[in-house]
DNA sequence: GTGAAAGCGCTAACAC
DNA sequence: GTGTTAGCGCTTTCAC
């Protein structure tokens, strides 16, 4: 029960409220000696700044919006994408005591645009941090700059000019994990390409592709097969290219859902995974160490993406602005057991 | 960009800030034609209140704060389940016009109880709603009541006098489940209990063994194996239950964690399921459904039960008082493909 | 380096 | 039914 104010404080010290504002907010011109008198009426007091007053005076709400696609409504993006956002993103608040106001959308419904103009016009945010793949979605990116809220999208398909952005290494890193199968010895690598509307993971076909024509292996059209992120999806993508004579002898999916729906008809086939079959996926959810054999896979940092991209706007309230618009997280592979040396 | 105040729209409706007030409130003592022009002249204005300056003036922050176990940490709870409570919870907020503050805590943290206080100190909740498992855990329910902020538990393993509390009916739903197998024709129902600190799930045992006696069945040492929650100590548990010459035509998991490592030893034994086993779980993760075959198991009405528990917060500062202290939201089997006849 | 005064936009407590 | 007044606990602005 903290009742103590800024004022009480002030008395204590025998200093004003100016100066113990100064200290609670950390700015300069304060010599040490008063500080350190304030700072102790502050611990005597048990003195809690009260946010609401704060905000009141300064104008503006300490406060960031983390908005990402429901995963309650369809299972996708997995709940753990998610959770792993938000914990960044909190971590970042935290800091510099801003609040976390979370939003959960499902971008199916009509007035999606119009709720998110709300909640945004209620709370009043400093600023939001968009996921995907709402950051690639016009209508939300609209509705998000109608209300003039600074922004930082999370992995758009492409960044704009002069817009703060933070992205992560998806075409180079699939390039690599591409390279890895390569290495292993696979030629005939299939490819499962996610949902058309997340741009993001359309970058990691293009990597794809990239190491694939380096590396002086073909992209036929018959190893690429269209997913849609689902779990479904991806087994009957597997269901595709493992019912032919000529089958691949690694598949690499755009993402783990799909990763495991390969597995699941792998197994369904009686195909030993990674002995006959080697799988690959994108993301590193739950789900890839919970199947067997254990998903090979790409770690997206989303985690320490949402705590840039919350303390960046966080910063950018403060006034210092970076050069740099676009930064980049890079992901990391995690090589597991679900790929090995090619048969023969 | 919302720059119109109280007293503007007062102006613009020719009437006193007050009666603005009322109206944006709902409060009663408004004539009908007044309170038309005035929302009129709100929509005209684009007027949206401040919630710093309400929260400032009426002393009191319009805010609830969830805390829960931390999935990022050990994925224990899954996601699914914080991703579930986030929603009702922020249902409950949204139609109040109050804020969400998510506190995700890691219990096994030294000063996990420091830290909760101060950023109940800080952000001043108007009531704290503590999932389970932490609802069990003394220090942390002391660190909340030590703030003397309003508190509603979820799923305590034993609720205590005049306390509100939301739970569901853990352990009647489990004797359905039991006797649900039992119709089935199985009488060798084997249990994998979970993980010792989480007193709501012991409540599911007692459903188990409840049922077991209620059929004239025996609840033998034999068949009561010890897991911990996770996928791992479900693999060990059917492990100890399978190799046995009389082994269960049916095991029921406290969770479906430990049902998913079930599944996953029967296929390694060449067990068939469910012709030859049986198995079902508790929870209804999303796993439950990427598992092959699809678990049939318990689904906890997540969601509701902690929009109740939130919504009751909120009406209780608003001076309702409901006599009832336990709300109990009931939770409801999901038959799905893993259970079926016993064998013979 | 430090302080005094004004006011952020609302609600509470009354008066009418 | 409606209006008036006095703050809530801070930051801002500017004076010293």
């Amino acid at each position: 029960m903290s009742k103590a104010t800024l004022d009480h404080v002030a008395q204590r010290a025998g200093v004003s409220m100016k100066t113990v504002s100064r200290v609670v907010n950390r700015e300069p011109n304060v010599r040490e000696s008063t500080k350190t008198k304030v700072e102790a009426a502050i611990a005597e007091l048990h003195y809690r700044p009260n946010p609401s007053a704060r905000n009141l005076a300064s104008r503006h709400a300490h406060i960031i919006g983390l908005i990402y696609d429901d995963p309650s409504a369809y299972e996708v993006p997995s709940a753990g994408y998610v959770v792993n956002m938000q914990q960044g993103a909190l971590h970042a608040c935290r800091k510099s005591h801003y609040e976390l106001l979370i939003h959960p959308c499902d971008y199916r419904k009509g007035n999606i645009d119009g709720e998110i103009e709300e909640i945004i016009e209620y709370a009043r945010p400093a600023g939001i941090v968009l996921a995907a793949p709402l950051s690639d979605m016009p209508r939300i990116v609209r509705a998000i700059e109608k209300t003039s809220t600074p922004m930082i999208r999370l992995s758009p398909g492409k960044p704009r000019a002069n817009e703060l952005c933070v992205v992560t290494n998806d075409r180079e890193i699939s390039a690599e994990m591409t390279r890895y199968l390569i290495s292993l010895g696979h030629s005939k690598i299939a490819y499962i390409t996610g949902h058309r509307s997340h741009k993001a993971v359309a970058n990691r076909f293009e990597g794809y592709k990239d190491a694939m024509r380096q590396s002086g292996l073909k992209v036929s059209e018959r190893l690429v097969v269209a997913g849609d992120n689902s779990f479904g999806s991806g087994e009957i993508a597997a269901e595709k290219l493992l019912s032919r004579k000529q089958r691949p002898t690694a598949i690499f999916a755009a993402n783990d859902d799909m990763a495991a729906g390969v597995i699941r008809v792998a197994n369904r086939f009686g195909i030993e995974v990674p002995t006959e079959l080697s799988i690959a996926g994108f993301d590193d959810v739950a789900l890839a160490r919970l199947v067997f054999p254990n998903l090979t896979t790409i770690r997206q940092p989303l985690s320490a993406m949402a705590e840039l991209a919350a303390a960046m706007l966080i910063e950018g309230r403060n006034g210092k602005k970076d050069k740099k618009t676009i930064q980049i997280v890079p992901s990391s592979l995690k090589i597991r057991e679900s790929t090995g040396p090619a048969p023969d």
